[in-house]
DNA sequence: CGAATGATCGGCT
DNA sequence: GCCGATCATTCGA
C-alpha cells in the first residue's frame, strides 16, 4: 500500500485470456485527469466481453462497425459507448490487435479528489450511488464517449490504470453472472462479472 | 430513411 | 418495485 502508484504497462492488457485479466484488475485504479484535476477510484466490480464467441459483446461473432472498430485496437485503448441515450459505459479492450476482448467496469471505491466527483454527479453527500454503477462511475470521473479509442498508454492520456501495490486475496473475489445481458442467451449464464465481496461499492442488481 | 433497441439510472409510488 | 428518460447506433427497407 505504500508503494509509488506505477500505470499498468501495455503487457497488462495485451494477454488472451480475458477473464484471469478481468479478475487482475480489481483493486488497481482507474484514474482521469482533466482540466489539471485528478480523479480516482479503487476497481472492485468488472465484467469481461470476450468478442468473437460471446452473444454478450458488441463484437459478436466478429461484428466490425464504426462504434466496435476500438475493440479490434491493441490491449489497453479505452471503448467508451453510450446506453440507453445516457449513459457512458467505459471499458477497457485487451489482447492483440484484431482479436476484440473487453473488460466493463461496473464499481468504484473513490478514492481521489471526492469533492470534484460529487460535483459532477450532482450529489451532496458521499453514498454508495456517487459510483456503483457503470454509467454513474463514468459521469463522476468526467468520462464521455469523446474518449473512445483513446489509448490509455499513450503519456498523455487522460485516463490511465494505476497499480497502488495492494494485493486482492482470491478468496475476496466473487464471480456471477453478468447485469443486463439476458439477450445474449446460453452466454447470459457465464460467470463473468467479478467482484469484491460484501463491498459497498459494487452495484446494486435490479 | 425509419424504427427499434439497449452491458442504466433515479425518481416516484 | 416500477417506469420513463433519451439518443447513438444498428439494421432492414
Amino acid at each position: 500500500m505504500d508503494k509509488k502508484p506505477t500505470r499498468l504497462g501495455r503487457e497488462f492488457f495485451t494477454g488472451e485470456d480475458v477473464l484471469k485479466i478481468s479478475r487482475s484488475l480489481i483493486g488497481k485504479y482507474l484514474v482521469t485527469r482533466f482540466e489539471g484535476q485528478e480523479t480516482a477510484g479503487r476497481i472492485v466490480e468488472v465484467e469481461a466481453y470476450r468478442g468473437p464467441d460471446d452473444k454478450a459483446s458488441h463484437a459478436y461473432g466478429l461484428r466490425y462497425t464504426n462504434r466496435t472498430q476500438v475493440m479490434y485496437a491493441e490491449g489497453g485503448h479505452a471503448y467508451i459507448y453510450l446506453c440507453y441515450g445516457i449513459h457512458h459505459l467505459f471499458n477497457i479492450v485487451t489482447a492483440r490487435e484484431g482479436v476484440p476482448h473487453a473488460i466493463l467496469i461496473r464499481g468504484l471505491e473513490p478514492t481521489d479528489n471526492v469533492p470534484l466527483m460529487l460535483r459532477r454527479r450532482n450529489m451532496k453527500k458521499l453514498q454508495p450511488r456517487l459510483t456503483a454503477g457503470p454509467g454513474v462511475l463514468s459521469q463522476a470521473l468526467g468520462i464521455t464517449t469523446a474518449y473512445s479509442g483513446t489509448d490509455m498508454l499513450a503519456a498523455d492520456s487522460p485516463i490511465w490504470i494505476e497499480d497502488r501495490g495492494a494485493i486482492i486475496d482470491e478468496s475476496d473475489i466473487q464471480a456471477g453472472p453478468r447485469i443486463g445481458v439476458d439477450y445474449a442467451e446460453e452466454c447470459a449464464s457465464w460467470e463473468w462479472r467479478f467482484y469484491i465481496r460484501s463491498n459497498p461499492w459494487v452495484s446494486r442488481a435490479r
